[in-house]
DNA sequence: GGCCAGGACACCA
DNA sequence: TGGTGTCATGGC
């Protein structure tokens, strides 16, 4: 269990940019971009991103309609085209039952929600947790690979992936939305700076952070 | 040209 | 429960 959790949410804070991670308010989009940027570069799905937008503009409908193939198409940049289709196709039938409601989904319990969304093949662990945190508006830490990475750097010594880190993480629901969201944006930013290799961890304002772990 | 990027799942022991 | 192969593209 990591004791001080709080502190390092606020030495982040501290040393990192105060941007926001999407660069869209359109929750349609963030969604279907969750899950395109599955083990993907983000560039890849950004070229996604916008055959869909030029296509069908994000409207859950339209995207409905279109044809496996046609979607397919619209997506295949960002890679495993196949299963990511179908993962969309998937969490959008879901919704559909909602009206395509988001607020009313909203209003779902937050660990009632995760559990239906993980029912949804093609939608794991992380991808839950950033529907939740990024589209539902919920509090959760996303205990990503680049979290899962700068836990090890911070001295963790066993191995971690993402189920271990996020019990270790005691986590508190007084944590907003928008906590969750700095919290994981700021990780992953300074993952993308600091946590490529050992040498540049070495140079990271992070690299004397003390980690309690009782 | 090999390697990587904000995973998930089936299959196996 | 935990490890491994598979799904795939574009940029560096």
């Amino acid at each position: 269990m990591i004791a001080n959790i709080d502190e390092l949410y606020e030495a982040l804070k501290e040393v990192m940019d105060d941007k926001k991670w999407w660069n869209t308010d359109n929750l349609w989009e963030i969604m279907i971009g969750a899950i395109l940027v599955q083990n993907t570069n983000w560039r890849n799905v950004d070229y996604s991103l916008q055959n869909i937008q030029s296509e069908v503009g994000f409207l859950p409908e339209k995207i409905l309609l279109l044809e496996d193939q046609e979607l397919e198409k619209l997506i295949r940049p960002s890679g495993f085209y196949k299963n990511k289709s179908q993962t969309i196709k998937r969490l959008l039938k879901w919704l559909k039952a909602y009206n395509f409601d988001l607020e009313a989904v909203a209003a779902i319990d937050s660990s009632k929600l995760r559990k239906l969304l993980l029912e949804i093949k093609g939608i794991g662990y992380e991808t839950a947790d950033v529907l939740l945190v990024y589209v539902f508006k919920k509090s959760a830490f996303i205990a990503d690979k680049y979290a899962q990475r700068l836990f090890q750097c911070l001295g963790i010594e066993e191995h971690l992936n993402y189920q271990k880190l996020q019990n270790m993480i005691p986590w508190s629901e007084t944590y907003t939305s928008e906590a969750a969201q700095n919290f994981h944006g700021w990780i992953v930013d300074y993952g993308q700076q600091y946590l490529k290799n050992k040498e540049l961890w070495e140079t990271g304002p992070l690299s004397t952070f003390t980690l309690k772990i009782i």
